[in-house]
DNA sequence: CGAGCCGTTGAGGGGATTCAAGCTCAGTGG
DNA sequence: CCACTGAGCTTGAATCCCCTCAACGGCTCG
């Protein structure tokens, strides 16, 4: 960037550059740094790459850093009583994660990663050093957990009732806002999407050939779909619309 | 206390004796603050008493304030598109509740009473002052948050899953956390536990009658019950062991 | 090329919903 | 005093949605 003095380009490190020209810089964690800030911070945040089914960290494990996505998804599991697994929330580009670090707590949930996924490690110490100087920091965590907060219970409110149809759905309208710019978006297994909305693999995929035979869904590979948003609003807006008004 | 200067008593503020009195203190936000600093602030905060199904505020109100829980039980609504409501969480005992009105956002959720209710409620103007000279109070705050969000997510994982009859045991597990003196738990509406659970109320009666057959549960008036807690977690063992391992 | 994973589809059964009737109990007013 | 009312709870019967069990096909990979 233009506003960069020169005389300073060649002192920075690598990961500097990188963090001011990071392009979702405005809206993620230190947007309110300024460019002197960034450099001295630079050393301590790395940058990552993961694969599908990777794992950024796990439920329990003593946490000693944050990590803010730069791009794709990431789910939050939770292993039941019984023994199986749940996804209780989902996180995309711009979202911070693993918050519970900087109270010098364990992790809560797994978190994996579930598209291919680049994100930024950053110590909570860093954080700590930070939260001194910089007065705007707390309130900017506090916006996080609050973002956190009301993904998780709206994730409650309209994943989790309703007939299973209606759940897939409302799960594809959600999928949809961290398409990539192809206009696809992540399909996950089956067997995900059960944990997700508390149904068997069977009735997932029962679902998905219904959506793809009513032309809501068109698949793209394995993990791929391109959805049709039109299709979509319209079934969900049949399916709320319908049915008797108590209950479901 | 007999270690608050006695040339002070007189000119102490009603409000700040009872903050200095306040049993859930140590617990809640203000519990890191000393005598001096609960002085300052009494003036600011006002006890309120509810009764059940008074509400605290409502989701898209401005927020102005946030909530300590001294005694009962508060739950979390919203109203899905569909128009059906759902309860997200609940809150009790030494749980900070509204603090989304700290970020200048308003409310996400409708917040009801279950039971009576005894609240504190504070100005976001009074915390804004105090986060400038406390250093720690961010810190309590950030806390909060976090077993907010650690309570939306635990609710989704167990209480959102598998057969009906083990939802309704798991939330009756919950409610013995909120137990009066005598030992006796609030039981819900049977179309609360329908909101919770996502079933009807038929079948929130029919499983609640069970229970009582079964001498889980003992009602105790129509809001109110006495839980066997061995029956209770018996029967949650003979849920979780029987069936098959994979889904539910 | 067989093994294993993932997805699809079918048949049957069971658990939860839907629809319906009756019950208790508190409040109200004749 | 007591029928009247309505809200909340219970229970029954029938239906249906979803789970369970099962078989099969496509695909990748050793």
């Amino acid at each position: 960037m233009s506003a960069i003095p020169i005389y300073r380009q060649e002192d920075r490190h690598p990961q500097a550059q990188a963090c001011a020209a990071c392009e979702v810089r405005s809206s993620a964690l230190f947007g309110v740094l300024d460019a002197e800030g960034l450099d001295r911070i630079h050393t301590f945040i790395a940058s990552a790459q993961l694969r599908p089914d990777d794992r950024v960290y796990d439920r329990g494990s003593p946490g000693s850093a944050v990590y803010t996505i730069r791009a794709g998804v990431v789910r939050f599991e939770r292993t039941t009583e019984r023994g199986d697994r749940r996804i209780v929330r989902l996180a995309g580009r711009g979202d911070l994660i693993g918050q519970e670090a900087l109270l010098q707590r364990p992790y809560a949930d797994e978190a994996v990663a579930c598209t291919s996924v680049q994100l930024c490690r950053i110590p909570r110490v860093l954080i700590d050093e930070l939260a001194t100087g910089q007065a705007s920091l707390p309130r900017e965590l506090m916006l996080r957990w609050q973002i956190a907060l009301d993904a998780a219970e709206s994730w409650m409110a309209d994943l989790s009732a309703g007939p299973a149809r209606r759940r897939l759905l409302r799960l594809l309208q959600r999928l949809s806002a961290y398409a990539d710019a192809s206009g696809a978006i992540w399909l996950p297994r089956r067997d995900e999407i059960g944990a997700m909305l508390d149904m068997t693999l069977e009735t997932a995929s029962r679902l998905i050939s219904a959506f793809r035979r009513e032309r809501v869904l068109e698949l793209n590979g394995a993990r791929s779909a391109m959805l049709d948003t039109a299709a979509l609003q319209h079934a969900l807006r049949a399916e709320d619309g319908v049915s008797s008004s108590s209950g479901h």
